[in-house]
DNA sequence: TTGTACGCGTTATCAG
DNA sequence: CTGATAACGCGTACAA
C-alpha cells in the first residue's frame, strides 16, 4: 500500500484534481454531494495531502528558521539562547508556524541557508555587508537579526549594550573596587574580529572606568589596570579564564561579559575556597535563570532574552506579510543587584576610618 | 527584479532545464564548456535553486521534526528538554539536517503533524494506539518516541523509570525518613490519565515503600502514609505544590518526580526559612544542570537526556534510510548523591543511642 | 460547477 | 557522449 495522492482520489471518485482539492480547501466552490463523496473516498484510502507539494504550491512553508551560529549541541549550553527561542516560539505558536533550527551544514552557514525551506530567517549577531547577509538576500528571504549591528536594510533587535555594560561596571567601581579582571566573550585574535555586542560591552566597561577618573590616577601601577581575559561562551570557558586569573593573582572583582562565564568563574572560585562576595566580587551579564539559583545569587544585567525573541519574530512576521516594520528595536536592560557583589575587604577594613 | 528560476537560466543560456540542473548536480553528464557557460549565467542572474521545489523533487527535506507536547514557550521551561534537543541536534548536524520544532498548531497536535514538511518525527511520551500515532502512520512518516510506552511498532527510547524511582525512594527510606511527601508530575484527574513515565515512577516509589516493609507497620498513622501532590512540570508548579505541603504540615522528606519540581519546592522552603537538608530532605529526578548549581546541591536521579535525544535521532535516521533499528532502547540512570538529603532530625537525635 | 494548464527542480527515459 | 522530454506532487488562475 503506497502513498495515496490527490490523483488517486480524482481517479477513484471520477472528478478532477481541482475538484478534489476544492473539497478540502474551498468547499464553497463545489457541490455539497460532490464534496461528501470525495471526502468519503479520501477517508477510505487514507489520503493526506503532501505538505511539501502543498507548500510549494502555496509559496508558504508555515515555518520560520533560526540560523544558529554554532552547532545545536553547543548553542544550547547557553540558556540565554533558550530564552530567545522561547520568545520566538511564543509568536510561532500564535501564528501557527513551526520553528526550524538551522545549524551550520557541513560547517557552513551558507549551506544551511541554501537549503532552508522557510518563510523567513531570524539570525543572531549578523553584521551588515557580510557574505551571509548577501546570500540571504539572494534567496529573497525576509530576515531579522538579534544582537547585531545596525546599518543594513534589515531589522535589528537588541539592547543598548554599551550603556548596560557601563551600568554594571560603574556599580562595581562605586562599591570601591579598583583591582578588576574582565572576562570577555570571544578571543583577542580572531579571524572575524569581535562581534558588535562584544565590542559595545567592552566599550561600556571602559566608559565607566574613564568616568571614574581611573586614567587620571597617577599612583596606579600597571597591575591596577583591569586585566582582560577572553573565553568562549560556556561555563567551561568561564572556569578556564578564572584558572588564569587565579594564577595571575586575584583581583577584588571579576566582571564577566555573560552569566555563563560568571557562573563558571564562581564554580572555580568555590573550589579554590575563595568566598563570594567576602573575598571577591563577581558580576555577570544576561540574567539567565541559573543566576538566581546559584548561591550567592549573581548580581548582573537583566537582558530581555524572551522579549528579544518575541520582537524579532513579530518583526519577521510583518516582513513575511509584506508589511513595514522598524529597522531598529531597542529593548530595556537593567542592573539586577543581588548577593555576589560587595565592597572590597581592604576598603571595608581601612575605609571605615575614612 | 523577481525570483530567478531554473527556467530563466535555461532560456538565457539556450539549454534545457535538464542541462542546467546537471550543471549543478551532476557535472559529469554534460560538457565542460556547457557547464561553465551555464554557471556563469546563473551567477550573473543570481540564481539559487528553490529548496522547496528541490525537496519536493528529491523526496527528502533535510530536516527532522520534534513534536512538542506543549507550546514552545512553555516546553523550554524544562531544561531536561533542552538536553534532549542538544542530543538530537548533535546527530542532525552530523547528518546535515536541521531540526524543526513543531508545537501544537491551533492547539492541535494533529494539525502540526499534518503540515510537517520533514523526513521523520521524534515525539515525546507517545502512547501506542493513540490517534496521534495513527495519524503519523497515515502520513507514512518514520518516527521514534522518547519516554513513551513500549508496545507499538515504533522505536522507544527511555530508561527504566520504575527501577530508577525505586532507587531514589529507597535511598530516602534508608536515611530513615518515614514522613514523606511525593510531588508527582501531572494531575490526579486528567482526561488522558497519567503518562507511562508518570505511572512508572509512581510505581517505583511504591515498590521501594513496600520493600521497606511500610505496609506491615501496624503502628503507622494515616499521616505517615506518603502524601502525593500533583504539579505541572515547572518551578512554579513545584512552588505551588510545596505551598500546599507547608500548609498541610511539613514531612521530613520531599520526593519530587522531576528536578524542576524539586527546585521550585526548594525555593519555597528557603523563603519559609526551612533549612535543607537540616530540617527537611529534598530529592529530585532528571539531574538537569541547575541541580548542581543550587545550594545545597540536589540529590537526584541522573537521566541521560542528551543520550536519549542522540539515540532517538540515530534510530530515526536509520528508519529514514530504510534500515532496521531496535524497537526499545533502554539507557542507564543512576542515583546522584549530593547535599540535599540527610537523615531526619528526630532519628539523628534519638537514633544515636540506638 | 468543473476541467486545463502552469509553476518549481530533479531525474528516468528516450533521441541524436 | 550530450542533451531534451515528461512526470512527480499540490493549489489555483483562468477557461469552459
Amino acid at each position: 500500500m503506497n502513498r495515496v495522492t490527490i490523483k488517486d482520489i480524482a481517479r477513484e471518485s471520477g472528478y478532477s484534481k481541482t475538484t478534489v482539492s476544492f473539497a478540502f480547501n474551498d468547499p464553497s466552490r463545489i457541490g455539497k454531494d460532490t464534496r461528501a463523496k470525495i471526502l468519503r473516498i479520501a477517508e477510505e484510502l487514507g489520503y493526506v495531502p503532501d505538505p511539501v507539494a502543498r507548500n510549494l504550491s502555496l509559496r508558504r512553508q508555515g515555518t520560520i528558521g533560526l540560523l544558529l551560529p554554532e552547532v545545536i549541541s553547543f548553542a544550547f549550553f547557553n540558556p540565554y539562547l533558550s530564552q530567545i527561542i522561547q520568545g520566538i516560539g511564543a509568536v510561532c505558536e500564535r501564528e501557527g508556524h513551526s520553528l526550524t533550527l538551522i545549524p551550520p551544514i557541513r560547517e557552513s552557514l551558507l549551506e544551511g541557508i541554501r537549503g532552508a525551506a522557510v518563510d523567513g530567517l531570524i539570525t543572531i549577531g549578523l553584521e551588515p555587508g557580510t557574505e551571509t547577509v548577501e546570500f540571504i538576500k539572494r534567496r529573497h528571504l525576509p530576515f531579522v537579526t538579534i544582537d547585531g549591528r545596525v546599518g543594513g536594510d534589515f531589522p535589528v533587535v537588541g539592547i543598548d549594550d554599551r550603556r548596560a555594560a557601563a551600568l554594571v561596571m560603574r556599580y562595581v567601581l562605586d562599591l570601591g573596587h579598583r583591582e578588576i579582571a574582565i572576562i570577555s566573550l570571544g578571543s583577542e585574535s580572531r579571524d572575524d574580529g569581535p562581534t558588535h555586542v562584544e565590542s559595545q560591552r567592552l566599550a561600556g566597561y571602559r566608559d565607566a572606568l574613564r568616568d571614574h577618573g581611573a586614567p587620571r590616577d597617577r599612583d596606579r601601577t600597571p597591575a591596577d589596570q583591569p586585566r582582560i581575559y577572553y573565553a568562549c561562551a560556556s561555563m567551561a570557558g568561564g572556569r578556564d579564564a578564572c584558572d588564569q586569573i587565579v594564577q595571575d593573582g586575584l583581583p577584588t572583582a571579576i566582571v564577566a561579559m555573560s552569566d555563563v562565564l560568571a557562573l563558571g568563574a564562581m564554580e572555580r572560585l568555590e573550589i579554590a575556597g575563595v568566598t563570594i562576595p567576602g573575598e571577591i566580587t563577581v558580576v555577570g551579564f544576561d540574567d539567565i535563570r541559573e543566576s538566581r539559583l546559584v548561591r550567592p545569587q549573581l548580581t548582573t544585567i537583566s537582558q530581555p532574552g524572551f522579549e528579544k525573541g518575541r520582537h524579532a519574530a513579530e518583526a519577521l512576521m510583518r516582513l513575511i506579510a509584506d508589511e513595514d516594520t522598524e529597522r531598529h528595536i531597542v529593548l530595556d536592560a537593567e542592573l539586577v543587584i543581588r548577593d555576589s557583589a560587595a565592597p572590597p575587604r581592604v576598603i571595608a577594613a581601612t575605609g571605615g576610618g575614612r
